[in-house]
DNA sequence: ATGAAAATGAACACACTGTTGATTAAATAT
DNA sequence: ATATTTAATCAACAGTGTGTTCATTTTCAT
């Protein structure tokens, strides 16, 4: 877009601080009390910056917001790019995990404070949807109705993709508000097996189906 | 609480006439601009009443969308209470929905205006919680570990249930945007098989676990 | 060391807030 | 039908945060 660099102002150090201590401050407060209830008053004064200097940045918190978002799907996109041929509906083993899942784990393990703030009730309910459409491209590129039967189905096949992806994301959310306890191998392996198994079969119960 | 009637002012048809077309506002704006966009002043202007009438009945715009969120609750712990028995760890037949879930997908069709708004991107990310507990209560109430055999647990225990409530309110969002085509009937049985069998299973492809 | 870029501090009009008091309108009760 | 009670209106108020501007100071890159 721009000639330059990328976008203004992001090789000075001092731009790059001021940036990320907004961003700390918009995590702790969105976590204290909810974004709706921060003004652009509240992050200055957390980030220790001139309100002014916000506006250098930024057009308002929606903005930041926004940017912020955006930020994390990108790095997303680029950590987890080269780990193709990763599709849930070849997978076929109830003992390894999807590596793409396992990347996932990881990476919001790294960045939990941020992501669990937004995805939290006080966060921001479009985050949900972006997560999950990202999560969707890599889980069911293009093959998607490769190897589905029409004549066998139970259900309509409209409706097991948002099954599996809100139920990742919510075991995930689940996973980061618990305190992270179990390995990101361990979560994506918990995951696969309940999309492959069944959610009631794989936790023990119901192995009479 | 109150000693008269249960809330001041809740038995006055003006008062009845007010407060329905401050939640009829409440569902166009956050449907068009969302909630965080939304002011005192526009719902007034929306809903035609004095501004000053709005703080007669609410203390601020959270407090309005706090109170429609807890009557949609009540409304659906009225709705459903009756229903017992429904658990889905005793869910046996693959044909036959959860009276529950059946009733739940009718209220929401019912309400589909409301509740769409609060449950869409520019809603409510705290009553996505609060749905999932109302349904979790219901669902899987009291017996939880029962007929569980820790021994054959291929996962822990601890994510099967957020991972059903997830899938499950994912599927009814979908549904929602979707134009709500299906019945309800079919929506909950549904989502009783990709429970019970598994998505991939449910939906017709890998039939060979 | 010098020019460029970023941050500061103060000031500004503006929009929305939440409250008040006086007045009008409409519902309920008898 | 009228009296009484309650809701809604209208205008005005100070208060808070907004987004912008401009002159000035500080920091960075080279």
């Amino acid at each position: 877009m721009t000639t330059k660099s990328m976008e203004k102002g992001s090789g000075d150090r001092r731009a790059i601080r001021t940036k990320r201590m907004i961003r700390t401050a918009l995590a702790e407060l969105i976590y204290e009390k909810g974004f709706n209830n921060i003004s652009v008053t509240d992050l200055a004064q957390r980030a220790d910056i001139n309100r002014g200097t916000f506006y250098l940045h930024y057009v308002d918190k929606y903005d930041l917001l926004e940017k912020v978002e955006g930020e994390i799907i990108q790095e997303l996109e680029r950590e987890t790019h080269d780990l193709g041929s990763g599709n849930m509906l070849r997978m076929d083993s109830t003992n390894e995990p999807l590596p793409f899942m396992v990347k996932l784990f990881e990476y919001f393990k790294k960045n939990a404070a941020i992501i669990q703030a937004i995805l939290g009730p006080g966060g921001d309910p479009s985050f949900d949807r972006k997560i999950k459409k990202f999560i969707e491209h890599n889980l069911f590129e293009k093959q998607k109705s490769e190897g589905l039967n029409p004549e066998e189905a139970l259900i309509s096949e409209e409706y097991f993709i948002p099954y599996i992806l809100s139920a990742d994301l919510g075991v995930i959310q689940h996973w980061l508000e618990k305190g992270m306890r179990e390995s990101p191998e361990e979560m994506a392996l918990a995951l696969a097996r309940m999309s492959l198994l069944g959610p009631l079969r794989a936790v023990g119960i119901r192995k009479d189906i």
